[in-house]
DNA sequence: TCCATTTCTTCTAATCTATAGAACATTTGA
DNA sequence: TCAAATGTTCTATAGATTAGAAGAAATGGA
């Protein structure tokens, strides 16, 4: 039995609580990359989405076509609430463990 | 390539920081459902350790005898440097995506 | 019209991780 | 000497991570 969310579906979740306006695959992608600072793969962008669709956690539905320059429809994602109570879950155990913790990032410029 | 430390991999590494004198099995077994409130197992606790062991993040000793009913030698365990460097990391990435997010536990007595 | 280009999603597969608990080891007290 | 207590190691199954190839759909220029 799985305890908590795993790493990317709760950047996933964060992050789709961030967007503003339509959230779907490249723009999460984007905003994962720009977040973290570090490279997000398409399907680790999208493996995570598809198993938070399947556990109810984020709902789906396809975007309005915007006048750009081609491009299949977009697929645009939005938390739910049960999605909403993991990260709250997520949230609680989080505040225990690391509001104890000082900031640790000494001269993290390696 | 692993972007981030696990969540058992995680809580381990908080739960380790926390724990005052020796931090061992049983010992980091009870503060994690503690803390968490969830149950877990030994081998949710062990496996971890041994993974962050291979991967130089903690490392361990062989503690001290105590005076108590029976019982194998205990197997302690410390945070190296390296263990808190992926903990600054992950705690950097924490402080920009949660701290944007509004206190999500309302009334989550389920 | 047709096709190259762009934008986006789906699928897949290898590797790694999570989780539970059985098995094993060591010590002590009756 | 052995049952009970306290710990750790081992192992196996299910599930997750990650990258990227393949597929799909829309657009605009020749």
């Amino acid at each position: 039995m799985k305890k908590y969310l795993s790493r990317p579906e709760e950047f996933v979740l964060l992050v789709l609580y961030q967007i503003e306006g339509e959230a779907y695959g490249n723009n999460i992608r984007k905003k994962l990359a720009e977040v973290t600072g570090k490279y997000w793969s398409i399907g680790s962008v999208y493996v995570p989405l598809d198993r938070l669709e399947n556990k109810g956690l984020v709902k789906s539905f396809t975007g309005k076509i915007t006048p750009e320059r081609g491009g299949r429809a977009k697929r645009c994602y939005e938390i739910t609430k049960g999605g909403l109570e993991r990260l709250a879950e997520l949230q609680k155990a989080h505040n225990t463990l690391w509001s104890k913790m000082p900031n640790l990032s000494f001269g993290e410029d390696k």
